[in-house]
DNA sequence: GCATGATCATGC
DNA sequence: GCATGATCATGC
């Protein structure tokens, strides 16, 4: 084979890519015994369509051209909503070698500086031998992107140097992640700074990064408010600490301050307090600060990170928290057929960065802005999450004992009392939006909670290492 | 109509 | 007053 030395430039590789387009993967000579296994469709592709062989060289796939060869699923759901399926996974991180690099003479920049990614749909009821590649783009990250992505990589080299290999998470960095990358736990592999063996983990970008790309630079379908108007502006600070910056100016404001500044001209002439205020009126507000129309969830920086903002209020003295944090309900009957290392819960916790905003409330008066703080969940926490994850299967498998006090449902799902960091709880419209249980009866639908206890002592360490 | 973020309400 | 169950409000 020719080890793809047939294509010289990018507009080569380009060209054959888009005649990869709409053939069906079992039609390649052999296609079908490349099926069936990870990374089978990437083999293929690059064997069969490509003709060269499959390997993991430092430089790109196509060298004379400096083009890495990736190839990623995406489905379609309902609404024709396209979601990438996965992060795209890159090359293995050498923590030795690594650790000795500068961005630009990483392993990371010198594959992966320009990608040609070739997409196909996963079709569930569909045999992989009739999918095909749709789209294809040939990408060299623009300034804006790379922006960020120096700047992740910066964390993850820094989080190496400071012999703590072993704590990185793909849930720390915004586009560009470690993610781990061997099935058993016990595949570790050595790391410079500290003797503590680290799983091993590869580059990646994210898979919220890879649905925008999917959305914006395939199909051209989204164009989302920005928060950071030109890439210039992050010239002197990474973007946290640009959001930080915007925020500043507003911290200790009364919401009734903050209404009258940003929301006045859109309430018309109602005096402040005479209406009811929008149960989501703290991230209304934050949006306004940063010259938003929409949400801060919608926008682009937000989208493509697939950071989650959550709004949080102290209550008067500062240190307790009232409510806990409810996240996104799930269904028993997924849950019972799911092991925790490739759950929906773990997945999220992983590779989530959330972004807390914190009200105060007062003795008199409305609530004041304290601040806002970017977040993920350590390791060991996550771990305290698997407790109660597993305590919920184990209890859905076995029967949920229910209870009626004063005409109250009560069940024995994992309470806040039984956990340091989570627990179950009901999260529904009301008592008659059920999910059905394996049994086959109905419970009202629940999701996974973070203890109020719990986000009260974040905001606790937040408070310590602003001081 | 439903998912989701957020908050209310009751019993102990 | 806290823990847990129940429900509201927004926006897609």
């Amino acid at each position: 084979m020719s080890e793809g030395s047939v294509y010289l430039t990018k507009e080569d590789v380009r060209r054959k890519a888009e005649e990869a387009k709409n053939i069906r993967f079992g039609d390649y000579p052999s296609g079908i015994s490349y099926l069936s296994g990870k990374g089978g469709i990437g083999h293929l592709l690059e064997e069969k369509h490509f003709g060269y062989r499959a390997n993991s060289r430092p430089e790109p796939d196509f060298k004379e051209a400096g083009v890495e060869l990736k190839v990623t699923p995406y489905r379609v759901g309902p609404n024709a909503t396209y979601t990438s399926k996965e992060r795209l996974v890159l090359n293995i991180i050498d923590y030795m070698k690594e650790a000795k690099a500068t961005f630009e003479t990483s392993s990371f920049w010198t594959k992966n500086k320009r990608l040609m990614i070739l997409f196909y749909e996963h079709r569930d009821q569909v045999p992989i031998a009739d999918w095909f590649i749709s789209f294809t783009l040939l990408y060299e990250f623009p300034e804006v992107d790379l922006i960020i992505i120096r700047d992740d990589w910066r964390r993850i080299i820094e989080t190496i140097r400071a012999g703590k290999a072993h704590e990185l998470t793909e849930s720390a960095t915004l586009y560009l992640g470690a993610c781990t990358k061997a099935a058993k736990a016990t595949n570790t592999r050595p790391q410079p700074y500290s003797p503590i063996p680290a799983k091993p983990r590869a580059y990646c970008l994210k898979q919220p990064f890879m649905t925008y790309l999917l959305r914006n630079r395939v199909l051209k379908i989204e164009d989302e408010e920005k928060i950071v108007k030109n890439a210039g502006e992050l010239q002197e600070s990474t973007f946290e600490s640009y959001m930080y910056s915007r925020i500043a100016p507003y911290i200790g404001w009364t919401q009734e301050r903050l209404i009258a500044e940003f929301l006045t001209a859109e309430a018309g002439s109602r005096p402040v307090g005479s209406i009811q205020l929008p149960k989501n009126i703290n991230e209304i507000l934050i949006a306004r600060i940063f010259g938003l129309k929409g949400r801060v969830s919608k926008t682009a920086e937000f989208m493509k990170a697939g950071i989650i903002p959550k709004t949080i209020q102290l209550e008067p003295d500062g240190q307790h928290v009232r409510e806990s944090m409810s996240f996104p309900v799930f269904h028993f009957i997924d849950l019972v057929d799911e092991e925790w290392e490739s759950s929906g819960l773990k997945e999220m916790f992983d590779t989530t960065r959330f972004f807390f905003i914190v009200f105060r409330k007062q003795e008199v008066g409305t609530p004041t802005l304290e601040g806002a703080f970017f977040w993920n969940m350590p390791a060991s926490d996550l771990g305290q999450v698997r407790e109660v994850w597993k305590k919920t299967k184990s209890i859905a498998i076995n029967g949920v004992e229910f209870s009626e006090v004063g005409g109250r449902q009560r069940n024995n799902l994992p309470k806040a009392s039984e956990n340091r960091v989570s627990h179950v709880r009901p999260h529904g419209r009301d008592g008659d939006d059920t999910d059905t249980l394996p049994d086959g009866s109905t419970i009202t639908k629940q999701c996974f909670w973070l203890n109020n206890t719990y986000i009260a002592a974040l905001i606790a360490e937040w408070k310590d290492t602003k001081e």
